[in-house]
DNA sequence: TTGGTTAATATGTATATACATAATGCTTCG
DNA sequence: CGAAGCATTATGTATATACATATTAACCAA
């Protein structure tokens, strides 16, 4: 008479990883210690040891657990989760917050490379490179102020662009395909340049965000972003 | 004759993960665009489905496809991978670059509650409330100052602890559990206080980092971290 | 004791298999 | 013609099984 019983086995790893995480939280898992093996835990909760090998290798990833092989399972002595800044496009970032994006170019042309700009893009020779400064805004005011420089020897093709109505970032995006990228974060006092374009005084702190790009060995560009004062990045952990 | 011969077999996923990851890098796979779906590739590559699903994911996880039932796995169209910075003890991070780390207690003392704290706390009823200020060292040069405050409502002991060796920052790690952090990123000019703390100019422009951290749903302390001019936070993706 | 070989063990990776679930697209019915 | 329903399909999750690999622990010989 009873039909077949609607089955519910939904994320069973995910709820043995939700329960893992707990009996850390409560110290029933002091920190330190180890943890039962695989087999065991597979056991008592009534699982497959793969599974629970998922749930666990979820949270070694999340820096909760060390795991090794034939040493166990243990837990870390001082769970320091890392906090993770998403940093994408501008545009994105803006318009997030559901305000109206706009970008505006200020100069562009070929530049001569200033040294700390050459020791970041690793360039020895001397090609052309080509410099953006632009600025972004978000619901008519200023965002962020941008100063590019792009690797000619890398991108021919963008000593060509028009820059006047595509960021560097977009242009880039869709037409660089880029294998990795060293981002730094550091405070900045505002310039003349930068302060007149985000309309601040002159000495004003700003979050200042770099990013150099490369493609293999080659690189790509490198970019400072200064944004308006008070600006803040946030992170959940 | 031929002896059994070496197995190799170690990480067949990965390897499959950083083909797939070629073949988007190379625009084989071009954005946008829906690759061969997991039996194809299990076939191709003469692997299993499982096996081609755990490479696969471990893209998706990375944000250069994009996975969903049905429909098929399709690469992104703008693969912005996330830069993430870790934020931990400001000992480990000193210690990681070689120097001798230090602590300097400034001053503590139960203080009454700004405003701006005060809603990072998410307090409401009036507790007691510990304040310290402190600096750390780096090779014996400051290196970031630190204005703590500590939720007596949640962690009375804290109000009776010696914090003239011991870091708030350590305590609370050995002694609270925690279960997550908000953490935020922003610049700030140097005041009177840690200016003279951090050796510095009166005005010069300082990365901030604040972090107020909970258990469950009670707050346990809110901290704002100066780092000393020029100091700089690295990320590679 | 020292040092190196060996056995035991817990995790890591891979396979075949089965069924669940979500989204698509086709069909059918009003 | 449009909405409802249904079959199809690609990914998602779980299992049992097998073997690989790293590391500890035990053992034995010099």
């Amino acid at each position: 008479m009873t039909g077949p019983e609607p089955k519910e086995k939904a994320k069973v790893w995910a709820t043995l990883a939700e329960e893992a995480r707990r009996r850390i939280r409560d110290r029933e898992w002091a920190p330190g210690t180890t943890i039962p093996n695989e087999a065991t835990l597979a056991q008592e909760w009534g699982v497959s040891r793969v599974t629970v090998s998922r749930a666990l290798g979820k949270l070694a990833e999340e820096g909760l657990l060390d795991r090794r092989r034939r040493a166990g399972t243990r837990v870390v002595e001082r769970p320091q989760r890392a906090a993770s800044f998403e940093v994408g496009l501008i545009r994105d970032e803006v318009e997030r917050t559901g305000r109206r994006y706009g970008y505006e170019m200020i100069e562009a042309g070929e530049h001569q490379v200033p040294e700390h700009v050459r020791d970041r893009l690793g360039i020895t020779t001397q090609p052309r490179v080509m410099r953006i400064l632009a600025r972004h805004l978000s619901g008519g005011e200023p965002f962020a102020w941008e100063e590019r420089w792009i690797n000619g020897g890398t991108v021919p093709e963008a000593l060509d662009v028009d820059w006047r109505h595509q960021s560097p970032n977009e242009w880039l995006l869709h037409n660089v395909a880029y294998t990795w990228a060293d981002v730094s974060l550091t405070a900045a006092l505002s310039g003349p340049r930068s302060s007149r374009a985000l309309g601040c005084e002159e000495g004003s702190a700003l979050l200042m965000l770099e990013r150099t790009t490369w493609l293999g060995k080659w690189s790509v560009t490198h970019v400072a972003y200064c944004y308006a004062p008070g600006h803040r990045m946030w992170s959940r952990s």
